[in-house]
RNA sequence: GCCGGGGUGGCGGAACUGGUAGACGCGCCGGAUUCAAAAUCCGGUUACUUCGGUAGUGUCGGUUCGAUUCCGACCCUCGGUACCA
């Protein structure tokens, strides 16, 4: 059979065997090494873009080399459904989200399955049904009998003119999307998730978690800002008030010039009835952005109310400032000022000359001038009364012992970590399953009444959720006392849907029960893919719901992934590839053109995975060439007579060089794909493996042998990557077997043992010549080779050698004076 | 602002534990093949050079026999920043 490589052909026949075959369904047997590979399921846009594809194709290489590995392997895929991109293509294209929603789902399935993705169709799920989103809810109730959830007012971006709330990205430069009306915040009722009770549990499991990156580890404790401080009480003078602060360098409260308060905290409100500037001070702050970049990088305002705080210690008057910069929602909504030694506080009080009192000197008894900035490093009490002289550490505690002794004060873990608000006012997403009753207040949905179906034939119309005017939907009975009451209209956070997904896989077909024991034979999942934008709030969320579940008895282990893998992203002109920045480009262009095989490869081939890859759409050629050669040199090798055995005592040292480069090419493409993850280099070991054996000019039979053992090894090795051409080829290379069961090759040591070895030689650092030398030379045989080296003597003649290091197996560097 | 990445030829990238900087691919240049072109194959390709070498991995400084790799300061850029997913 000698034709062309015709990817449309071969990627049929190929996917049509595995279907045929069930070739991906995972079962579970104990009998086998389960292994539970996951990429971050697709939100169902429209058309796959060109991040879904690198991630689907790095969990399909990992998946498919697991089980050349001869483990059980469970692939499955889904969709994150609920979203807000479909109420807007509602609005735009006049469709019910669901049906726009679903349309897309179908779509995007097809493409997934061209691109010959090894999934096991059976597990499927969306999170915008009934039968999966329904087991949030009946968690969501179970938590909420348990006490870990709660309402509670928060801001949200409110617009004035659509009359409607605003996701921090509709919000433009402080504006509305829409119509350009400047953004107000809104306090309104709203559910939390008492994630701050796990606060300490998310924190300390990172510990367990040797198979994700430091770096997203590190985020994740950062995100979590456990911090250990003191919260102190400052009396209001002239009032029965009292206003309470966290900080964590009491060591400077000696120093405090002012305190600050939140624009909408109590005492900040009530002065501001007697106190217009305040006042006009609160109703701009309110004009701000939630979002914490956008108050961090705000210019820092503040006025002074009037009021008045008595220091705890020296009982000094102090003002009470309200400032922009103070946020409500964190922490008690005040903290006490040292400008001396925080610069923010320098910088709002040089703003508005505010008192600059030194009170920490540095412990080496330089002078620090507080003229140009705060000294903000630990050091020395000064102006401090009694505590004078006590170092920064040492007086923690003696002004903690002398304010709890007082009560004006108690030691306090804090967390920068913030309760999970869950509460979204829209409609496309899981109803929350609470009723709202006049008398009994809050009451959860009882668990025979789930789900609280979600209504999917409605209008959107951008002027609110739909649900919020169907009284057919909010209109019911109290579950308790049976009184006239209203379900609650507002939806899940999407976060929800993606927080547990991962554990309903291993049993989306239970109608009785959110999860089974399927769940602990599954779990945890081996290996998670997916992109760095992820690394604190998706996978911090999955770990909390986790811990949620196992505390609810359902699953058994405190972690949900044991292996993270946090691909980069794809880039286009230098920023990130989304559908909201418009600069997609649709890989089915690619798949049509190519294949599916090219299209991973050169996906595998143009970057690591965890680095960010800059898309180029010319790229591709090189990827759909080698291909092509491959397919070629398979063709050509075939149509030759039968091989013959391979006698690998009589080969000539060329084979015997072909042979070793074959099995270390093996070898570094086993460690690539199964302990490194970089495919890249793998594919260009392959390539390489490729370019030795077309440099072989022997038609002997023995050579015949030695590239039939090549050409077998390179459509293994390959199969992970490019399934269907190593389908194809391995058939043609005389397999019955169809390479999707075939086990990954055994590496033969003895090809690669080696005699001679190449040593660099360096004088001084720099690269002079280069030895070959016997393998088990010694280091002073090595040594004085080098020495003797004619090249190595130019640059050592007549200088003195004062030293010689030899590193065995790589290089030697005489080091001489001058 | 804060937290976390990244910065190496014309381009994507390699160098895994401090030890040959530029593997592999793209592009480009030259050659073969062809009536010609495409495709394919072969060779070359960091810069400078007096052809001995010299310089060179964002910038500046440090540690080391030796630094893309470790340390310090800075610049640029990307991701996240709690209602995009």
């Amino acid at each position: 059979m000698q034709q062309e490589y015709n990817p449309a052909e071969i990627e049929t026949t190929a996917q049509n065997l595995w279907q045929e075959q069930n070739s991906f369904r995972a079962v579970e047997d104990s009998t086998k090494e389960k292994y539970y590979c996951l990429a971050m399921f697709p939100y169902p846009s429209g058309q796959l873009h060109m991040g879904h594809v690198r991630n689907y194709t790095i969990g399909d290489v990992i998946s498919r080399y697991q089980r050349m590995q001869g483990k059980n392997v469970l692939q499955p895929m889904g969709w994150d459904a609920f979203g807000l991109p479909a109420e807007n293509a509602a609005i735009k294209n006049k469709v019910a989200p669901a049906a726009w929603t679903y349309d897309n789902i179908n779509y995007m399935r097809d493409q997934l399955k061209r691109l010959g993705l090894g999934y096991d169709w059976e597990r499927e799920l969306a999170t915008c049904t009934p039968e999966y989103y329904r087991w949030e809810q009946w968690l969501f109730t179970r938590l909420f009998k348990k006490g870990l959830v709660y309402k509670k007012t928060a801001a949200v971006n409110w617009c004035p003119v659509d009359n409607t709330v605003l996701a921090n990205e509709q919000v433009v430069d402080g504006c509305c999307w829409r119509c350009d009306t400047v953004v107000e915040k809104r306090e309104i009722p709203q559910w939390f998730m008492k994630i701050t009770d796990y606060a300490e549990q998310l924190l300390e499991d990172l510990d367990q978690l040797d198979g994700w990156p430091e770096q997203v580890k590190t985020m994740q404790a950062n995100w979590i800002g456990r911090s250990e401080g003191l919260q102190i009480k400052f009396e209001i003078d002239g009032s029965d008030e009292s206003l309470a602060v966290y900080t964590t360098r009491p060591d400077t409260l000696m120093g405090v010039s002012y305190v600050a308060v939140a624009a909408e905290h109590p005492l900040a409100l009530k002065a501001a009835e007697s106190n217009s500037e305040l006042h006009a001070f609160i109703e701009e702050c309110r004009k701000m952005e939630t979002s914490e970049a956008a108050m961090e990088t705000a210019e820092k305002k503040g006025v002074a109310t009037g009021l008045t705080a008595i220091h705890p210690i020296t009982g000094e008057r102090v003002p009470v400032w309200a400032a922009n910069f103070v946020l409500m929602g964190y922490g008690t909504g005040a903290v006490m000022s040292v400008p001396a030694h925080d610069q923010r506080d320098y910088e709002f009080a040089k703003k508005y000359d505010l008192a600059i009192n030194q009170v920490i000197e540095p412990i080496d008894n330089t002078e620090y001038d507080l003229s140009q900035a705060a000294f903000t490093e630990k050091g020395r009490l000064v102006n401090s009364q009694q505590f004078n002289g006590l170092s920064s550490e040492d007086s923690f505690n003696a002004i903690a012992d002398f304010l709890v002794a007082q009560a004006k004060g108690e030691k306090q873990v804090n967390y920068r970590l913030r309760d999970w608000g869950v509460s979204r006012q829209r409609y496309w997403g899981t109803p929350i399953p609470i009723i709202n009753c006049p008398d009994c207040g809050s009451v959860p949905v009882p668990e025979e009444d789930l789900p609280v179906r979600l209504p999917e034939e409605v209008i959107v119309d951008g002027s609110g959720s739909p649900i919020k005017s169907m009284p057919e939907f909010y209109q019911c009975a109290c579950p308790q006392c049976g009184a006239d009451a209203e379900r609650e209209t507002d939806t899940f956070d999407t976060f929800f849907e993606s927080s547990w997904y991962y554990a309903r896989f291993t049993c989306p077909d239970n109608e009785e029960a959110m999860l089974d024991e399927r769940a602990n034979h599954w779990l945890p999942v081996d290996q998670y893919i997916g992109g760095i934008e992820h690394a604190v709030l998706h996978l911090l969320y999955a770990r909390f719901f986790h811990k949620l579940m196992r505390d609810e008895g359902l699953v058994s282990g405190d972690e949900p992934f044991k292996n993270l893998l946090t691909q980069g992203m794809v880039l286009k002109d230098g920023t990130k590839m989304s559908k909201s920045k418009g600069n997609t480009v649709d890989p089915q262009a690619l798949i049509d053109q190519y294949g599916a095989d090219t299209s991973r490869l050169f996906m595998m081939f143009a970057a690591p995975p965890e680095q960010s890859l800059e898309w180029s759409d010319k790229a591709v050629e090189g990827s759909n060439r080698f291909l092509k050669r491959l397919w070629r040199s398979v063709q050509e090798h075939v149509a030759q007579d039968a091989t013959p055995k391979l006698d690998v005592d009589t080969l000539s040292d060329e084979l015997k060089d072909l042979r070793r480069q074959t099995y270390q090419a093996l070898t570094k493409v086993t460690d690539d794909l199964g302990r490194r993850h970089t495919f890249n280099t793998a594919i260009a070991a392959i390539m390489e493996l490729m370019n030795g054996l077309a440099k072989i000019k022997d038609d002997s039979e023995q050579a015949h042998a030695v590239t039939q053992e090549v050409l077998e090894i390179t459509v293994l090795m390959l199969a992970p990557i490019t399934p269907h051409i190593s389908h194809s080829l391995w058939q043609a290379l005389g397999h019955d077997e169809a390479v999707v069961n075939v086990s990954w090759p055994e590496i033969d040591e003895s090809a690669l043992v080696q005699d001679k070895i190449e040593l660099m030689v360096q004088v001084n650092g720099k690269l002079r010549s280069k030895v070959s030398v016997a393998a088990d030379l010694s280091k002073d045989e090595i040594e004085a080779l080098a020495l003797a080296d004619e090249n190595v003597q130019k640059f050592t003649e007549g200088k003195e050698v004062r030293k010689v290091i030899v590193v065995p197996g790589r290089l030697v560097n005489i080091v001489v004076a001058g």
